[in-house]
DNA sequence: CCGGTGGCCGTAACCGGTTACATAAGCGGC
DNA sequence: GCCGCTTATGTAACCGGTTACGGCCACCGG
């Protein structure tokens, strides 16, 4: 009596949300089934202690049958599962997280969402995020470092790792901003100073492209550069150096500072035309300048690849229409390696930080070999 | 005395990873501060526990002063900020979520993540989710139903909302995997049946091709279909047709089943040039088999746009460097639109359904204007 | 001088799971 | 017949936050 009235004077109430739950484990079933049905009008999902309860058993066995725990008699776990199946039970995602410690999400952070590199990029890390059971949180730091810190930050505690691509500012203030706690992978950066590395053999890929060159005999080859900032760009220039250095020595050195737009190609080589340079070769440093410079020359009436031939790098599908030839980077597998990468590396106490380099493939198309 | 051995007694060791916390508020500062060295050291994130303990405060007016509450003296406020800083605090997503019942993150289902409708739908969805404050979280369902149900289910309890795009199959068995509580923007879908839907005005813009193919003349139209399960596909052929019979249905209507990819749209017009078939016109249902048919055009060395009229659907980057005339979908619209919705649904008790339809734009190019 | 009021802050319940340990039942071996 | 081991299940601490409520104290008016 006592304990009742104490009880009534206790400020028992319901706590937000006026959520409440049964007081026993069995024998009030009536009022569970009540509470089962009002949820399922009112389109709650259900949580485990609502299967718990139509299930008539503890949280803890519904959690370890759901999760294929070996001590839990087959007839319950049977029974576990139909009732889950019945009341549409999925596990709060915010609540095992927090519990495990794990969140079964990576975050992708990105300078930017456009084209075709973004696409391939993300259908590589996409598929093989899923075949290994994460989901991806995406992030978009225009380019912009405090941007990128804002972004990293918001994913803390939200995901189990972290791919970064940040190809156009030094990896010293990149790595101010990420978490010592988090795996990384760090995709298309320069070296990543004690973190994995997913990159692209930029240089690699010029050297293929000076070579096919050589070995059709061009003797004058221009190189149309990209954006100094942008770490590609340096590589491919750096690349085309070393490459005529190492093939050809005598042959001059020729570069254009672009800036991977196909105006730039189309003007600079118009320009080239009008003043008239001589030269059997270019090389551009993406397929939108090379695209460009192959307009300037047909519409110099210049034979391609008769006079001079061009070779572009990415292999965009319009490198494909409009038969150009150039080297193709596997985006979709840079992504997919990034995230494989990743995935070992979640649970590692000390992962090792190696440098992948992908190489890019030679695409022989007409611009190069009527 | 029981008491004391029997609590002696008690397991009151510490539980999982080892973590232990001060057992009063204040007085034990130096094993606090020692605990915190560590975590430093272990370069752990840092709880809110932890600023609590080094700002000599309880953990709720670390809450309150961090999330900007008005009872928290401006002084103390301040020497939070500074602890947390110093410690760099992050508020763990995973815990907060769980608390608020608020993730801050969106969950897009797409059915592919291919091309640059893919990444411009991103990119609007990005930008709009990140103004409002919410992250993007994706998922692939290789146009498969249960691969579409999976996904949706991986995402309770993680995200505050759905953007769902489903172009492929029928929206019944589609709802049957919607959960009723979450609040879910269709894009792209046929009529949402009491969600909100964001959808591009096919027939309109077919509408706006036959209008503008008539001006200029043409008697003859071919249109080129895309594939008969794919939503715009119909509703583009439909609109062909209703425009046809609407503005001239003395002509005859012509159409072609095809499937969205420019082999097919080469092939069958290579095929009808061979059997000696006239028209003046073709109207593809998107620009890759407009390309197709505008290939197949030049081959056979037929005037375009003299002879034979091309207009494409989508506004693809190839199809204003082809110079052909086409129907420009505004793809991050569409993304930004369905995001902006969903924002303003969250937290509403009713969300009303409405159908939002945005409408193609005609971009005249060469080949239909010489 | 005293009760009321309001500003700040601490205590603790709660979100929805996971899991270490406790407990109870079943069972074979001596 | 009892002990000890295994198996199945329950109990409750914990993850890291948020927030309702109550307590303390300074200040105020009557």
């Amino acid at each position: 009596m006592m304990q009742q009235t104490s009880a009534g004077a206790r400020p028992d109430r319901c706590w937000r949300r006026q959520k409440e739950r049964g007081l026993g484990t069995v024998a009030n079933t009536a009022s569970a089934d009540a509470d089962q049905a009002e949820r399922g009008t009112r389109g709650e999902p259900a949580t485990i202690r609502d299967v718990a309860r139509s299930a008539n058993l503890s949280i803890a066995s519904v959690s370890r049958a759901l999760n294929g725990h070996a001590n839990v008699h087959p007839e319950t776990r049977a029974r576990v599962i139909a009732v889950a199946q019945e009341l549409g039970y999925v596990p709060n995602a915010a609540a095992r997280s927090l519990s495990t410690q794990r969140t079964q999400a990576i975050g992708v952070v990105l300078p930017d969402f456009h084209g075709e590199f973004f696409s391939e990029l993300m259908r590589g890390m996409d598929s093989a995020a899923s075949t290994h059971g994460y989901q991806l949180l995406m992030s978009n730091t225009h380019a912009d470092p405090g941007m990128t810190r804002h972004a990293i930050a918001a994913m803390l505690g939200r995901v189990d790792g972290l791919v970064v691509m940040a190809p156009q500012f030094g990896t010293a203030e990149l790595l101010g901003s990420l978490p010592q706690h988090l795996p990384t992978v760090l995709a298309n950066t320069r070296d990543g100073t004690g973190r994995h590395t997913i990159r692209i053999d930029n240089r690699q890929g010029a050297a293929l492209a000076v070579e096919h060159l050589v070995a059709l005999g061009r003797r004058n080859i221009v190189h149309l550069s990209g954006p100094s900032a942008n770490i590609d760009a340096l590589e491919r220039r750096e690349g085309f150096v070393a490459a005529l250095a190492r093939l050809a020595p005598d042959l001059p050195v020729r570069i254009c500072d672009g800036d991977f737009q196909d105006e730039y190609g189309h003007r600079i080589v118009a320009g080239m035309i009008a003043a008239g340079e001589t030269f059997d070769a270019i090389f551009a440093a993406n397929d939108m300048m090379a695209l460009g410079a192959l307009h300037a020359l047909r519409e110099a009436g210049i034979d391609v690849p008769g006079q001079v031939a061009v070779i572009g790098f990415d292999d965009i599908p319009l490198a494909r229409y409009l038969s150009l030839t150039t080297l193709r980077v596997d985006v979709a597998g840079v992504g997919g390696r990034a995230i494989e990468r990743l995935v070992s590396e979640i649970g590692l106490a000390a992962p090792p930080a190696v440098t992948e380099a992908i190489t890019p493939a030679l695409i022989v198309r007409q611009s190069t070999s009527g």
